[in-house]
RNA sequence: GGGCGCUUAGCUCAGCUGGUUCAGAGCACCUGCCUUACAAGCAGGGGGUCACAGGUUCGAAUCCUGUAGCGCCCA
């Protein structure tokens, strides 16, 4: 019996109710004994820092995408999700918090502070999961992983251990990236460089025998406290004689050495530097080079330490810097300073400029991992999409360094290395030891953390059980696509290619779909401080999850960033709402649900004309998103997909039928409907990815108790044929035609209400003669321009008082007795004359040119000659039908 | 400094392999409609030297080179 929706669509109503049925009958869930072929996204782990924003709903729909489509291709689907305690940022919100009523984490026991950050990512996590349910990802809850999971932390010992035995992680004393604020070393990826005005102080430094002084540039004044020598580069005759020589370090009476390196840049300031090896990358190397002493003249929290010397112990560095600049000038021995722009680090986490800080941390030797990593993706066997991402990847790859693992956190997987209290023993294990093995003294562990990137990079793996030997990773790895934004390449992307390799043996994934970033409409990024990130449940609750899934589908181009903006949504959500009153519609007609139990063959059935189109046109829309989602165009499948709904199916096809449904026989009826129903089923389930929800619900009022749940039916594989090579070219003359007399109509005022009457005057070699001639063609034309009646003529008088259209030769006059406007007719015919004159002229153009019609293939030549033909029949009669009028 | 990307209608963007009355869509705008699915709608309309300059070609928004502007990444 004829179902009664609402006149408008209700999210709220459908979403939650969907979403809970799918998880009852366990759709989500994948079965490793499945037979099928699996397809297999582990989800990019968002961080329990806070909530979701806008990239992760762009992500995990893509994500959810890919699944539902592999999962209505009959695939054994598997989406596995979770979180990432990521160590900094965590601790960071939380030492926040803590500093709010005054206090720091160290005033806890590192147990009892570790309890309040777990309070803090267990609630995280709670409230981030949901909001993937609200979103509607389809991911296998069961399977949920954390970074911080027993499991999870036996992979990331056993990959600690594997690679120590294997020399591959080693403790070194380095120049690192230090915060000051979170007071713990950063790998270089965590460190973000901006150009900085500064300034470059000259700085007089006598010479020990008293002849004079050299004069050295520095953007660090500060520093200087530091300095171990100056250097200067041997190809440098302004300086030769010096090398060897030595300067006193003012403020400090240090005696240090001018040395010769060819690390110096004779350009930059005076040609002489300062070195400071325990505050410079590059002047660590020279140091090392050189043999000069490092002196840490900081403190952890970047306040200047005894060894600064008592002018600024204890001082802020930027204090240091000031007091350090204005005892030089009392000195005498500040020669100028010049305005500087340099790039500056930042930590990319608490925002504080970054101290390169000299240091014991654990490394990872990339080199060795690299190697492999940079092969499977030249070679293919890893695909980027876009593909250019292969050259950045590849960039940094071969440019690698060693990679910082150590973090003197508490948050997080701690150094698998013990030590022995009593005798030098230490060693990386998987299982904590119970006493020294050598001399059965206590052991303590190292106190650090690992970078959060040390747990993820084996998360393709780890999330499946790694090291055990599961069934999972059996079936599920390695996993088919990864979804992720180009911002992580180097942090995870890299690295999981690394570290599966390496312990997989394997890829971890085939293809990655890299997306762009999300900014409001301002190409401003999204930040909590300009409060241009909106929350995406607020989203939901006021456009709902399909349109706002669908919106930024279709706003979120391939590779390219997506200029967000609420209003863009409103697209998404009166393509729901439109889908919904079509289906609301075709429902309405239906008086008897025999017609759901009806088997419809589109090949067996009695089809008109618009039929037999709509199947084509759905035909091929089908096969273009197979062809568009192959290639990852997300966009591109929304917009087909939109294009089809709104404009075939509904503004022609709907309309066309509406006849039949209410004046026509019940057979007729009956054929309508079906191929409408059939149409209808078949969108909302290339639809699905997209708007899981609304899909779903009208999908049950369309399906036979038999038939599955839209989320696990089969994708449409249409392989009907009908009609003939010409079909979807006829019909489009029809609509030609109808949009021709509808403009008309229009351009000559006539009242909507107004029943028209039409002379059509052609031959029959003409299409739209040979049309208007078939009675139900002409119903169309009737129903759509509200014509009253049609007369077919072969005089040669023409009408009056009439407007005239022509279409691929055929004339169309629209009796105008009572509402004729000659004034209007003629503009009318003016303004189309005038529009052919320059098509037939440049098409002349074309065919008078002798090398076109030389080289130009045939087919291109021929299509000219026709459409010049085409043309100009149609201006003869505009003219003719113009001289007429005056 | 090196690399990558972008520049098409007022705004946001499509335009794949050079050729269909190739210059399109949505929003915004203008006109007219509460036509028994939908005013979150229907019908119609105006609006662009495809950043600029060269080149390749019978033919360029599309391919090549250069320039400018914007954005991102790396050093």
């Amino acid at each position: 019996m004829a179902v009664q929706l609402d006149k408008v669509y209700d999210p709220k109503q459908v979403e939650s109710r969907w979403y809970e049925h799918w998880l009852e009958k366990n759709y989500f869930h994948a079965d490793n004994e499945s037979t099928k072929k699996p397809y297999v996204i582990v989800i990019p782990p968002p961080n329990v820092t806070g909530i979701l924003h806008l990239g992760h709903v762009l992500n995990n729909t893509l994500q959810d995408i890919l699944i539902r489509h592999a999962r209505m291709n009959g695939r054994e689907t598997l989406w596995l999700p979770g979180s990432d305690h990521a160590g900094i940022a965590t601790q960071n919100v939380v030492e926040k918090n803590l500093r709010k009523e005054g206090k720091s984490r160290y005033d806890f026991e590192r147990d009892d502070f570790l309890k309040i950050v777990w309070k803090w990512a267990d609630k995280h996590k709670s409230i981030i999961l949901n909001q993937l349910r609200k979103i509607g990802c389809s991911c296998d809850w069961e399977r949920e992983r954390f970074t911080l999971d027993k499991g999870l932390s036996r992979a990331v010992r056993e990959v600690f251990v594997h690679l120590y035995r294997k020399g591959l992680i080693y403790r070194g004393r380095k120049i690192i990236n230090w915060c000051p604020v979170s007071r713990t070393a950063l790998s270089d990826e965590e460190v973000i460089h901006k150009e900085s005005q500064g300034h470059l102080w000259y700085f007089k430094y006598p010479l020990e025998n008293g002849n004079g002084h050299l004069t050295v540039a520095t953007t660090r004044p500060e520093t200087m406290l530091g300095d171990t020598a100056v250097a200067v580069n041997p190809k440098d005759d302004r300086f030769g004689k010096l090398v060897g020589k030595n300067i006193i370090l003012p403020i400090m009476d240090r005696v240090i050495p001018i040395i010769a390196d060819d690390f110096v840049d004779m350009e930059f300031g005076t040609g002489a530097v300062k070195v400071t090896p325990a505050h410079d990358p590059n002047d660590f190397e020279i140091g090392e080079r050189h043999g000069l002493e490092k002196i840490n003249i900081m403190n952890p929290d970047a306040t200047m330490n005894a060894a600064a010397g008592p002018l600024v112990e204890g001082k802020d560095r930027f204090e240091a810097r000031k007091i350090v600049v204005a005892e030089m000038e009392r000195l005498g021995l500040l020669e100028k300073i010049e305005d500087y722009t340099h790039s500056v680090g930042f930590s990319e986490r608490a925002g504080v400029m970054v101290e390169p800080y000299l240091s014991d941390q654990w490394f990872v030797k990339m080199k060795p991992l690299a190697e492999p990593a940079i092969r499977v993706v030249d070679e293919g066997k890893i695909r980027f999409h876009p593909q250019r991402w292969v050259k950045t990847y590849d960039h940094w790859m071969n440019n690698i360094r060693d990679w910082c693992i150590s973090r003197q956190l508490w948050w997080g997987h701690r150094v698998p290395v013990f030590y022995c209290t009593k005798c030098d023993w230490h060693d990386a294990l998987v299982d904590d030891p119970e006493k020294c093995p050598k001399c059965g003294g206590k052991v303590y562990q190292d106190p650090d953390v690992l970078d959060t990137w040390f747990s993820s990079w084996l998360w393709p793996f780890s999330t499946m059980g790694w090291p055990e030997q599961t069934k999972d990773l059996q079936v599920f790895f390695p996993t088919n696509t990864l979804v992720t934004a180009p911002d992580i390449i180097f942090f995870w992307v890299a690295r999981m290619i690394m570290a599966s390799l390496e312990f997989m043996g394997d890829i971890p994934f085939s293809d990655v779909y890299y997306t762009g970033l999300i900014r409001d409409i301002k190409g401003r990024k999204m930040s909590k401080s300009l409060g241009n990130s909106p929350d995406p449940l607020d989203l939901v609750e006021k456009y709902g999850a399909d349109a706002l899934r669908y919106g930024i589908m279709l706003i979120a181009p391939q590779g390219q960033d997506i200029l967000f903006s609420e209003e863009r949504l409103e697209v998404g959500r009166n393509f729901m709402n439109k889908i919904w009153n079509a289906s609301r519609f075709i429902l309405m007609n239906i008086d008897n649900d025999d017609i759901l139990e009806k088997p419809f063959d589109p090949e067996d059935s009695d089809l008109t004309l618009a039929d037999k189109w709509i199947l084509l046109r759905l035909k091929h829309t089908v096969a273009k998103v197979d062809k568009n989602l192959k290639r990852f165009r997300f966009d591109e499948v929304a917009r087909i997909i939109y294009d089809f709904v709104w404009s075939d199916f509904c503004d022609w096809y709907i309309e066309l039928i509406k006849d039949r449904l209410y004046k026509k026989s019940p057979e007729e009826k009956q054929t309508a409907l079906q191929v409408a129903i059939y149409t209808l089923k078949n969108i909302l389930k290339i639809l699905h990815p997209y708007a899981p929800f609304i899909t779903e619900e009208i999908y049950q009022h369309l399906k036979t108790d038999s038939e599955p749940d839209i989320i696990v039916s089969g994708w449409p594989k249409l392989r009907y044929k009908i009609g003939h090579k010409d079909t979807e070219a006829t019909f489009k003359v029809v609509q030609e035609m109808i949009t021709a007399l509808r403009t008309a109509r229009s351009e000559m005022n006539i009242p909507p209400s107004a029943q028209l009457k039409l002379v059509v005057r052609g031959n029959e070699n003409q299409l739209p003669l040979r049309l208007i001639k078939d009675e139900s063609l002409a119903e169309y034309v009737k129903n759509l321009v509200r014509v009253s009646e049609i007369r077919i003529t072969k005089s040669k008088d023409k009408p009056h008082p009439a407007s005239t259209i022509v279409v691929h030769g055929t004339e169309f006059f629209i009796l105008l007795e009572g509402l004729i406007d000659i004034e209007a007719e003629k503009q009318r015919l003016e303004k189309e004359i005038n529009r052919l004159i320059a098509l037939v002229k440049a098409t002349q153009n074309k065919l008078m040119n002798q090398k076109f019609l030389e080289k130009a293939p045939k087919e291109v030549v021929n299509k000219e000659k026709e459409k010049e033909q085409f043309l100009r029949e149609r201006l003869v009669k505009l003219e003719a039908n113009f001289d007429a009028l005056s």
